[in-house]
DNA sequence: TTGTAAGCGTTATCAT
DNA sequence: ATGATAACGCTTACAA
């Protein structure tokens, strides 16, 4: 395998200088003579020349990478959101690398130094343990994957889940439901105080009054849903209705409740949250909350380009995109 | 925000030269005196040094960081792999970068083009369009993610669709059945053709009639699974039970059975493949052959690796890993 | 054990 | 409109 040819290979060929190539490869093609320009062009198609990033960012102290870290990719939010980043960050010819920690704090410092040591130019990250002030001091423009409110220093960007929990309640609400249960996730505890003072705050804007073994915390996974389900039947007085932190939780209550041989949802209405592929193919289907991933990821890829083009200036946005109730088989009206 | 700190900073605080900087921070530190060492990693400590991975890649040509190029990410598949390649690459000390084609033929030709400019030292690809030769040229290790023969020159990790599909296929005759279709995806042509002369190759040497109508091409989502069944339902003489290419196709054509009617697994049975998560959530859950995804991402970071490494002598290696028939409740004895 | 200096492939600053 | 030359921050012969 021969060497790769460089700028000063085609400015030989096309008997040029290599500022005149450097020119004609880089972002004042239009200094350069036409006729000029063309011999280089000539010159780079024979040789099969390719740019070298590597040496263009030593010089330019841009790297044109971003890194997305992220938790979990098997969890299929991620995967939506990462889609939504990268339509933005494609076209604004930055690559994306996927940093993904498996809910592993030292893995992910790992990565945030990996960022730094390659001179990313941005970061987007859904911090699982990192501080506000650790992220600061990598001196890379961050935006931050989530709702939460610990990193005053940053453009935030995450789904409205205190929104769309109030939507889940309300809709059950609608439907006559007055004792309903809360299956809420152990591990972020963020998301978790959002969802859970939602509950709360529904709670006293209808008058219902608060039953603390109708609140159940639970490990994010299935088991952990279907777990909480048998529990909250095993009370003396179970709920009518259910409301899971996600998908995930919903439907290991859903094949719970299914198990213990409840019909759904003719004695007990579930819905969950994200709206995961799998959440529309159970019977009955479930009813969701919809976070719309791809608009996340567009909005804080947004948010990160501009940080990345110097607005420093700008306070920190919060921004919290809605979400939408999507009505399927899993709720029905209280069945007296 | 100040100039980051360079090799010379440190060494202009630990009173030394930068090459003995550079000795400390890479892999020749034991050629230091202990405590030079120590007042180096002080200095470092002190001004908060880290070191400029661009700069090092300009001079050695190395990049340590390698692209996972795939065409959907969505594709609860890939994420699979993905893991897979990180344990092993985090391991190895290389980044991996995503890059997700979205089965757009020009924007993988694109990506590669990126993987070059950046001198990455290594690409892993579920090759969409992009030819043996052209891949050859970016003169970097590549290897490919597929069971494809398209691809002589390089190293190929995929999964054993067809010995899977002989699983599969297996499975019901030993339950009786005889009228077994077949819905294939038609936008891989490659893995389609395994799955295909495997439902061949098992009807002769059972000795069983080809019927055409048997087999329906669809496109690869739930949609085509579902109108695919519904085709296959119309028939004069149904089959009793039906192979789909994969878990999507098949919890489509499982819905398009329940609501045509008709009970599963007594009348009809279903298996699909790749074991997604809505499979196992499915009313009832889905028989499929399961691929470990993760093993491939392992061994095709490993071959990777290898080839970075200079090991260039090795002739192209082909590896299928095998399938498993993971029994659930949507295949049952033929009904008689 | 440590230091000197060349060079990696660009872009940026001056000249011309 | 083009060219000469000095950085960018590091690694690596080679020297001491």
């Amino acid at each position: 395998m021969k060497r790769r040819p460089t700028i000063i290979d085609v400015a030989l060929q096309a008997g040029v200088s290599k500022t005149t190539v450097s020119r004609v490869i880089g972002s004042e093609a239009d200094l350069v003579r036409e006729e000029t320009r063309n011999r280089v062009l000539d010159a780079i198609e024979t040789l099969g020349y390719q740019h070298n990033a590597v040496a263009r960012s030593l010089r330019t102290d841009r790297t044109n990478i971003i890194m997305l870290a992220i938790p979990d990719i098997t969890n299929p939010f991620w995967p939506g959101v990462a889609r939504g980043v990268q339509d933005v960050m494609d076209s604004e010819g930055y690559a994306v690398v996927f940093a993904n920690s498996d809910w592993n704090g030292p893995r992910e410092a790992l990565f945030l130094q990996m960022a730094a040591r390659n001179r990313f130019d941005g970061i987007l990250i859904n911090p699982i343990q990192i501080s506000n002030d650790t992220l600061k001091s990598t001196g890379i423009p961050t935006v931050i994957l989530s709702s939460s409110e610990e990193y005053p220093d940053f453009d935030c960007v995450g789904s409205d889940s205190y929104g769309g929990t109030r939507l889940a309640l309300e809709h059950l609400f609608a439907q006559g439901h007055r004792r309903i249960g809360l299956i809420s996730g152990q591990r972020q505890q963020r998301s978790g105080h959002s969802r859970r003072s939602s509950y709360t705050d529904f709670l006293n804007s209808h008058s219902l009054p608060e039953d603390k073994r109708l609140i159940v915390d639970t490990p994010f996974d299935q088991a952990g849903g279907f777990n909480a389900m048998q529990q909250l039947l095993d009370l003396p007085e179970p709920p009518t209705a259910v409301c899971a932190a996600n998908d995930i939780l919903a439907i290991g209550a859903l094949r719970a409740a299914l198990e213990s041989g409840l019909k759904i949802p003719r004695l007990l209405s579930i819905v969950g949250m994200d709206d995961i592929f799998a959440s529309s193919t159970t019977t009955p289907p479930l009813t969701t909350v919809v976070k719309s991933k791809n608009r996340i990821g567009q909005l804080a890829a947004h948010f990160l380009i501009d940080r990345i083009r110097g607005l420093d200036h700008l306070q920190p946005r919060h921004h919290l995109i809605p979400c939408i109730l999507q009505l399927r088989g899993s709720t029905a009206p209280l069945n007296i």
